[in-house]
RNA sequence: GGCCCCGUCGUCUAGUGGCCUAGGACGCCGCCCUCUCAAGGCGGUAGCGCCGGUUCGAAUCCGGUCGGGGCUACCA
């Protein structure tokens, strides 16, 4: 699972150290072994890779947790040198003497010289006096009060590194200049500085780019939220859609142009200029994108792009493998092109070409099948059984006839006939339709209605 | 509770003291086109949270206020 907020930052990491000449490195942060899956990185390279972000384009991926050796080194040296100190209290002792709910550590080892052993934690000392100014390149110079900033662990009792030093352990050895990341990671911020200052280097710089909320405005989470880029990728949104999409979270290209080449936002973009309120991420408008791309796309282009969800290599298509028609696809899918806004869509566009037997659901059969129509139906397959030539604008004009002669329009005739043949009461143009499903169907269809929506006498 | 961040149409944004009668996009509404539905064309709806201040002049600067969010783990 690859979040669609962390696309969003691994863009803009991407883009800004290539706009600098810089190197994008990709660490998995995996220092907690209970939530982590080795398996997991490959989903999430493969995700990037989707959104162009190729690999070998940036450095990495490195496992966090590979680095272990070096990160308890400075756990120890910090240690050592007097910077951190063992503690052996627990949670609710904590809490307890904090004196309410959200605990907070008062230092209660501090000066109590424990020294490693069972269930003793590192804690890193920090200063009781001075400040901690993190330079951001979004937020400007957030100011935090070192009395305020609680003595942090940085090693569990059982002597793994937690994430801040880890972190800061791992950014120092890697050389990291920037750290671009959600704001979430602020209030970390200024703990990971200090432990680069323990650690005897000066601090990167950081951007903390707000983060993308749901319509509550809450930060999007996994749990109630529909954050996967793989569900959307699955769905049928465009990589270029979603990545266009993603890098408007907060920005914009210049000009009055919001659907713009990724050449043109790899050029324009600045991090800098990132807005610094949360961005809704908002589904409808990223449709409307993901439609806009669709209909740019050459014919071969779209008709390439739908094959996955027509032969069932994502999602099941409700024909049988061996019924579907490549040809007959081609044939309607200019037609489908304009008339759907994610990829998936594509499967009750066409199904009518490819079922056995079309699947009217009865809201729109009761619809389409009043009174008249069961005539109406006979008298269509009559004149389409005589037509000359199979070819949409005879069947147009000879519906338009048929329709006539019992005083309805065209868009009144046609409504039972889409439903008979597509089982549908919307969908793509009729008479083209018609013409690739082609006579034989077509016909036996029209019976097969007529004689389902003649009006039954009723017993009782 | 504490610390920190944020505040332009419903939403994403343009805007960095006069070009703003606040522009664009999504959404929504209407009209045109039309075999349904789309697409497309045209038009419309709607916003600077509030209160003070600075200034000849404020969406733009300052203060306050209100509102929203994030963090507050031996998670990351």
């Amino acid at each position: 699972m690859f979040h669609v907020g962390g696309a969003r930052s691994a863009l803009q990491n991407w883009i800004f150290a290539r706009q600098h000449n810089g190197t994008f490195v990709l660490r998995i942060e995996d220092t907690d072994a209970a939530r982590n899956r080795p398996e997991w990185t490959e989903g999430i390279l493969s995700a990037l890779d989707w959104l162009g972000i190729a690999r070998g384009t940036y450095e990495g991926p490195y496992l966090q947790s590979a680095y272990a050796t070096e990160q308890r080194a400075a756990a120890a040296r910090l240690y050592e040198s007097g910077l951190a100190y063992y503690c052996d209290c627990t949670r609710e002792e904590i809490q307890a003497r904090s004196g309410n709910k959200f605990g907070g550590y008062d230092g209660y080892c501090r000066d109590r010289g424990l020294g490693p052993g069972e269930g003793r934690a590192l804690r890193f000392r920090t200063p009781d006096q001075g400040q901690t100014v993190v330079e951001d390149l979004i937020r400007g110079k957030p100011t935090f009060d070192n009395k305020l900033i609680e003595d942090f662990v940085i090693a569990r009792a059982d002597g793994s590194p937690t994430f801040l030093l880890a972190n800061a352990v791992d950014d120092i050895a890697m050389r990291i200049t920037h750290v671009i990341r959600a704001e979430e990671h602020l209030p970390n911020t200024p703990k990971q500085q200090l432990l680069w200052q323990a650690l005897g280097h000066t601090p990167p710089v950081w951007a903390h780019v707000p983060v993308v909320v749901n319509e509550k405005r809450q930060k999007l989470s996994k749990r109630r939220d529909k954050v996967a880029l793989e569900a959307y990728r699955d769905e049928g949104y465009l990589a270029d859609a979603m990545r266009n999409y993603l890098m408007l979270l907060g920005w914009a290209p210049s000009g009055d142009r919001e659907i713009v080449p990724w050449s043109v936002i790899e050029k324009e973009f600045r991090l800098e200029e990132v807005n610094s309120s949360p961005a809704f991420f908002d589904e409808r408008k990223l449709r409307a994108f993901n439609g806009e791309y669709i209909r740019a796309l050459p014919v071969e282009e779209f008709v390439a792009a739908c094959q996955p969800w027509l032969v069932g290599a994502i999602g099941t298509p409700p024909w049988r493998p061996e019924d579907f028609d490549p040809a007959a696809f081609a044939a309607v899918a200019p037609l489908a092109q304009t008339r759907i806004a994610v990829l998936s869509e594509i499967v009750p566009n066409v199904d009518f070409l490819f079922l056995q037997e079309p699947d009217a659901d009865t809201a729109s059969w009761d619809k389409a099948m009043k009174e008249g129509a069961a005539d109406l139906l006979r008298a269509a397959a009559t004149a389409y059984a005589a037509l000359p030539a199979w070819d949409a604008a005879a069947l147009k004009s000879a519906l338009e006839e048929v329709g006539a002669a019992r005083g309805l329009r065209l868009g009144k005739a046609q409504a039972p006939v889409r439903v008979a043949v597509t089982g549908r009461s919307v969908g793509l143009p009729l008479f083209e339709s018609l013409e690739v499903l082609g006579r034989e169907r077509t016909l036996a269809r029209l019976r097969a209605a007529a004689t389902r929506a003649t009006p039954q006498a009723h017993t009782s």
